[in-house]
DNA sequence: TTAATACTTAACGGTTTACTTAATTAACGA
DNA sequence: TCGTTAATTAAGTAAACCGTTAAGTATTAA
């Protein structure tokens, strides 16, 4: 788990993951000069985020072919619903506080 | 959320919040006899989990108590609900795939 | 086979991280 | 006030991280 959060923990990772989740699928090049960083930068984190299993690669000629790996996502959703219980409640609790403060009740 | 995602992305650091979220507040001191490290590195991992909001403090005579900000964990669930349609989609395909090879359908 | 494209790996330097022990601050009790 | 307990900050060091340019690998196309 440390890891993946590791992998998003920079700002450039986090950008070319997003870009990723939205575009779908993106060759190494693309990512280059979408984060305007220089190309061997760029392979270094997408490395980084291969090794965490972030994403994935495809070849096909020449270019690398990068998309995010959704079971890594479904791993930060499912820790997170590992300790639901926790800011759940806590999250109610505050929900209650301010509704109360507000003058409202929502039952 | 790079900064939440860094804060989490150390062992100790994850152990630490697991731990405060399964009990809700803890003492410093007690959280470094769970982790077994000196006073001074259990310090400053909690200093870097205070200043990424992931924790907040509570002092009470000598000791600072700790506890989970529930926002922060929040916050995770809605980055990955705002990527949502991505990984939802890509998992169902996936449960698709394998429902069919399983030679079941879940409708 | 030679050249060009797409990307990765190597090598290097500067910054950050994460631990250690020692010193410091703050609150409480005798 | 003096000593103890709880925790933090200070100082120092080894490792890891992140960027650059230069060199290497592999695939396509002339």
């Amino acid at each position: 788990m440390t890891r993946t959060f590791a992998a998003l923990a920079d700002p450039t990772r986090l950008t070319v993951v997003e870009e990723l989740m939205q575009r779908g699928e993106l060759p190494a090049g693309d990512l280059v000069s979408h984060v305007g960083m220089s190309p061997p930068a760029v392979s270094r984190h997408l490395k980084v985020l291969r090794e965490a299993g972030v994403v994935t690669q495809r070849a096909d000629g020449t270019k690398r072919y990068y998309r995010v790996a959704p079971e890594s996502m479904r791993a930060i959703v499912d820790w997170t619903i590992a300790h639901r219980s926790f800011w759940e409640a806590s999250l109610d609790r505050l929900d209650a506080i301010l509704a109360e403060e507000g003058g409202a009740h929502n039952e």
